[in-house]
DNA sequence: GCCTCAAAAATTGTCAACAATATTCAATCT
DNA sequence: AGATTGAATATTGTTGACAATTTTTGAGGC
């Protein structure tokens, strides 16, 4: 017990308060704990993490920046909701970062770490086969991360990983038809193939298709949701609504 | 004199003193009046501004989020250093979502608006002839701001301006040969004419290689400022020091 | 002279309080 | 009943204060 209060000051002492609150937020609010639109109540989340409102809201600033939250002037901080068309923006911008790793790759990676997504895609299959959506969520996260890793370009890792995390809504539900797995992992295969036969250009062009695929995988689940009738959380996409979020965006021209 | 102050309650309610502090931070850093690898005094600023520290420190931790300063924990805030090898990154991904933009344009471009990117060219070649770098660097910027708004994709022009406030401090000094601005704006003028034919993967490419070719030159210039032995603070490139945080302030050494 | 080290000053990290604004709710009027 | 209005409450925006840490200064020893 004495060292979980080691590791607290050893954490408190490399670590600002600032950025521990900002970790939890950002994690609050990719996982969904926290919905989109939801308004953050600044005291409440302070006194939730035994701090002051400070590191609060210095916590939010950043994720303000991240696009994560957005705020409204003498209302405070809400949890961003991301139209369609932004999600389908950011999708744009994802897939030529996507395309730039995969052709990166093609150039760059090693024997081993081939071996390494091809034993992925296998695992991949078989969960496919076993019917188990979680496990190929699970493993094709960290597909893409291992993909990622690999290319070795920090700053396309972090853009990549940013715009993911903007589109945190919008992910878990794209993939769970056995149909679109199956899809997606033979787009997996088919990039490997091309990476491993160091064919960048055609690395580029798959890897960037496999992202666009994707946004045509979550749009076409995104249309049954809005057409079901059942479902009255589905987002319509007509209206302006949701008068709990800020309209306000556009940083600066 | 009543219209002033009701400006600046105005102002004062639209904007919190955060967004305010932050954009004149981020114009300060930008513009390279605050320099790279300054460390921010926070009392310092906030006094400047009229301001307590809160909102210094909430615009920096925004400020952090976009790469532009860093902190250290308990020696506060810095401009951001970029180094070589990051710029070198960061032209990487420029390159790719700029040639998305251009691709873009080729599609969705008016006829109007092509005409004035048309203009802007010819503008430029009148200031390289003038010998007006200064001209050139100004009408530079419109063209590409102009061809960035004129994609019509939000997230895309956020993601480029973010970038290039990034390299804030490579930017002026990469054209400033009479060679180096011809070749660019021979550049602009092979993109507007794929774009004006609507070749959208001929612009796509030209577009990206243009943005490459920025980096070209940037690394010449910046190849010769290194190996410029009158130059002192020609920054090492064989130094393996501060990856990604600014060295201590430089102080009596 | 210059190195060491402790005291002083400066600066950051965090908190608590205060003013301004927004929201809620109950009393009142039509 | 339903709308209106104004007080009560809650929440944000901002400030100033305090504790912890770093940096500077200066005295003493070699």
């Amino acid at each position: 017990m004495g060292d979980k209060v080691q590791d607290a000051i050893a954490l408190r002492r490399s670590e600002s308060l600032t950025a521990i609150v900002q970790k939890e937020l950002e994690r609050m609010i990719v996982s969904g704990e926290l919905r989109a639109g939801e308004r953050l109540n600044e005291l409440a989340l302070a006194q939730r993490f035994g701090v002051s409102r400070g590191p609060v809201r210095e916590a939010m600033r950043a994720l303000e920046h991240a696009q994560l939250v957005a705020t409204r002037i003498n209302k405070g901080f809400f949890v961003r909701e991301v139209s369609e068309e932004e999600t389908s923006e950011i999708y744009d911008i994802r897939a030529v970062v996507y395309g730039f790793i995969c052709g990166r790759l093609a150039l760059a990676i090693r024997e081993d770490e081939i071996a390494l997504l091809e034993d992925s895609i296998e695992q991949m299959y078989a969960a496919i086969d076993a019917n188990d959506p979680a496990a190929y969520y699970r493993l094709n996260l960290k597909f893409h991360d291992d993909n990622i890793r690999m290319a070795r370009h920090e700053r396309a890792q972090q853009t990549y990983q940013s715009l993911i995390n903007e589109t945190h809504l919008t992910r878990q539900r794209s993939l769970v038809s056995r149909e679109n797995m199956r899809e997606s992992n033979d787009e997996h295969k088919a990039l490997v193939a091309a990476i491993k036969a160091g064919d960048a250009d055609l690395a580029r062009r798959l890897g960037e298709q496999h992202a666009l695929a994707g946004r045509r995988r979550w749009q076409a689940v995104s249309g049954e949701l809005d057409a079901d009738p059942t479902n009255p959380d589905a987002p319509s996409s007509a209206a302006g609504i949701s008068p709990r979020m800020p309209a306000t965006k556009a940083k600066k021209a």
